[in-house]
DNA sequence: CTGGGGTCCT
DNA sequence: AGGACCC
């Protein structure tokens, strides 16, 4: 319960430092200096996300222990488990064990989960205009906001500083929020020394420094987006904001449930490498546990016992090897690490991507997603009865197929908009919507049928350090029966392992009738293609922005701004209202099984921003990215956002929608009026 | 009694 | 086709 730290700034905005002159224009001076410090990236990671799906359908749950299973093991389990000594990832019997009326849910089947995600996606995306969004698994996304807040940081008007607003759009000049500018929101890392010291220095760093400005400003931003998420949707999560990825990541993890943390730079120290420094390596986001152990083992031959514990098989994960300690030993270098993870196979420039990632550099992108997957699988596990007979085999693929057929459907595919009937205008379109009219959005031209045999018995156990068991897969063009929309998933589905999926089953495991012991499969379509045409794909044109807007109306915005917000995280879940006949529930007892599927209807609770989710929307963000270019503001000596000091912006008064917008920005502005015409 | 997915690179 | 990485 720590509250939220808050660097206060007592002092008056000081004069801006010329940046400029340091910063060069585009092209003049390499300025390779350092580690792009140049961009603001949010990360956001959703609190015990599976919990908070089923809690959000079963708010009665909300109060009790709550895991999720898949198999054997929870997948994750809520904060109230957490507290009774259930973990993560904890096989389901030792749970149990350690919390006895711990409720269990089935998790294995991944659509809920999917569609909270996607929809939790789809507000981030049509957020913050200009940013880029790029998820991470089902429950962490990044943005790249750096557009927006050096646009708002040209807005700042230094003599009221705390009753600023940041706009989320440039279009838009309502669309945005109030904030103290005075003050980062939610955590700073390295925390200020609060209590002897209040250096009036460290308010004046926080304007006098660039990159401290944007990350304050990036700290509200990531403040109010996770508001949002909370109070709309009835998510909490994590934040963390920084100058890339994979410090956004890390720094987010210091104050985990529910809160957000900024990563500062302090003039004067290396707090960053110092961050990075007490991480295991392996906590390090891009070094995964193959090159911790490669690393661990180069650095501290297992043959010594330098290390402390004796214990013969003690296996790898942790390896407790810290980025410090890799970064002491003796001669370590970029050239070093490449030696040690040279190997056949190894990406090329690995030495140095794990040296960077090391020092906290990451020059990685936030890749904006497309609205399409690049691959939908489907698959099972068989860790209890292995699959050894063709008829079991078969039955299992049908069972994939025709989820996967399903998967297909729901992902790849769009309402058709059929060049409508202008006779339909009445909206009173289908009435029994099913039998709707849809087109592909992207078609996979690949089916691959991947299995793994069970370790245990009678395969060969070969790989004594397998990081799991591999897998091994075969593939084939996608038959074209595939995309008949008009006939049932099933049906589709029983053709496909006829006539595709078992060809791959026999590839697989040639000069083999039975008695293969498959521990797992997996029906994946890969490789898709993006159909001609849809105007959701790149498209570049003006598009993007309207539909930005249009879709942030429909999420049923409207004035929610003026409400305070004090990061003071006493009080906590925002308590339901909600109508849901709670479902039986016994917790010792039987089987649990009350998670049934969808969260349909009412059942996501709280907020009410519910009902109509169909959003499948278009908004691709990138198109409006140049509605924020500013240029930065100091790449530009004309007018900086501080000549004078006093009310320093020159600005303008728009001709077009009568919206004041700083001199500098208001070519920008003006091009978002030319598209939007 | 070790999930059910994804991404990118070689 | 497989391996690394991510959750």
């Amino acid at each position: 319960m720590k509250s939220a730290v808050a660097a206060t700034v007592t002092t008056a905005l000081p004069a801006q430092p010329q940046h400029g002159a340091a910063r060069a224009k585009v092209g003049e001076e390499k300025n390779k200096e350092a580690d792009g410090d140049d961009r603001v990236i949010l990360h956001f990671d959703y609190d015990c996300f599976y919990a908070s799906v089923i809690e959000n359908a079963h708010p009665a749950l909300r109060t009790r222990p709550l895991g999720v299973r898949q198999k054997s093991i929870l997948a994750t389990c809520n904060y109230v488990a957490r507290t009774r000594g259930v973990r993560k990832l904890m096989p389901v019997a030792q749970a149990r064990a350690a919390c006895p009326d711990l409720v269990v849910v089935c998790g294995e089947d991944l659509a809920p989960f999917r569609d909270a995600s996607r929809r939790l996606w789809a507000f981030l995306r049509g957020a913050v205009a200009g940013a880029r969004t790029e998820r991470l698994g089902l429950d962490e996304v990044f943005l790249d906001v750096t557009a927006a807040v050096v646009y708002n940081r040209a807005l700042l008007n230094p003599n009221a500083l705390r009753d600023s607003f940041f706009h989320l759009s440039a279009e838009d000049p309502e669309r945005g929020f109030t904030f103290d500018a005075t003050r980062f929101a939610g955590c700073v890392h390295p925390p200020p020394d609060g209590q002897g010291e209040q250096h009036a220095g460290a308010g004046a760093a926080v304007l006098d420094d660039p990159v401290r400005v944007r990350l304050m400003l990036a700290s509200h931003l990531a403040g109010y987006l996770r508001r949002r998420l909370e109070e709309d949707f009835g998510y909490t999560s994590s934040g963390g904001i920084s100058t890339n990825k994979v410090l956004a990541k890390l720094v987010g993890s210091v104050n985990k449930p529910r809160n957000q943390t900024t990563l500062l730079p302090v003039q004067g120290e290396n707090t960053i490498q110092e961050f990075l420094d007490a991480h295991q390596i392996r906590e390090i986001p891009g070094i995964g546990s193959r090159t911790s152990s490669i690393i661990a083992d180069h650095l501290f031959p297992p043959g010594k016992a330098v290390r402390a514990g004796h214990q013969e098989p003690e296996q790898q994960t942790p390896s407790g090897i810290t980025v410090r300690d890799v970064l002491r030993y003796p001669d370590m270098s970029p050239a070093l690490l490449s030696r040690i993870l040279d190997r056949p196979g190894a990406e090329r420039g690995g030495g140095k991507k794990i040296w960077n990632l090391l020092h906290g550099r990451d020059a990685s992108e936030v890749k904006e997603a497309g609205v399409a997957p690049t691959q939908i699988s489907v698959e099972d596990t068989y860790m209890a009865r292995p699959l050894n007979t063709l008829p079991e085999a078969l039955r299992e693929l049908s069972v994939l197929a025709t989820s996967l057929v399903r998967r297909m459907r729901a992902d790849l595919t769009t309402a058709a908009e059929e060049l409508t009937d202008p006779s339909s205008a009445g909206s009173a379109g289908l009435p029994l919507g099913t039998q709707q009219k849809r087109r592909w959005l992207a078609y996979p031209k690949t089916l691959r049928l991947s299995t793994c045999a069970h370790p245990g018995k009678s395969g060969s156990v070969s790989s004594t350090s397998n990081p799991s068991f591999s897998r091994i897969s075969r593939s084939q063009p996608l038959p074209s029966f595939a995309l008949d929309l008009g006939r049932p998933c099933a049906e589709v589905a029983e053709r496909l392992v006829r006539e595709a999926l078992l060809p791959l089953f026999r590839r697989l495991h040639v000069g083999r009738a039975a008695g293969w012991n498959l521990a797992l499969l997996n029906v994946c379509v890969a490789n898709m293609v993006p159909v001609a045409g849809d105007g959701s794909s790149g498209s570049g044109g003006g598009a993007g922005g309207r539909d930005i807007s249009r879709m942030f109306r429909t999420q049923g915005e409207r004035l929610r701004e003026w409400s305070a917000w004090d990061d003071d995280a006493t009080t906590t879940t925002t308590t339901t209202t909600t109508m849901m006949s709670s479902p039986s529930l016994s917790p010792p007892r039987d089987r649990n099984d009350l998670f049934d599927g969808k969260a349909e209807g009412g059942a996501v609770a709280n907020g009410g921003s519910e009902e109509k989710n169909d959003v499948e929307d278009a908004g691709s963000a990138s198109a409006e990215t140049e509605l924020w270019a500013v240029d930065d503001g100091d790449s530009d000596s004309d007018v900086g956002w501080e000549d004078e000091d006093g009310d320093s912006v020159a600005q303008q008064r728009c001709a077009a929608c009568g919206h004041v917008v700083p001199t500098f920005a208001m070519s920008a502005h003006e091009r978002f009026h030319a598209m939007g015409d």
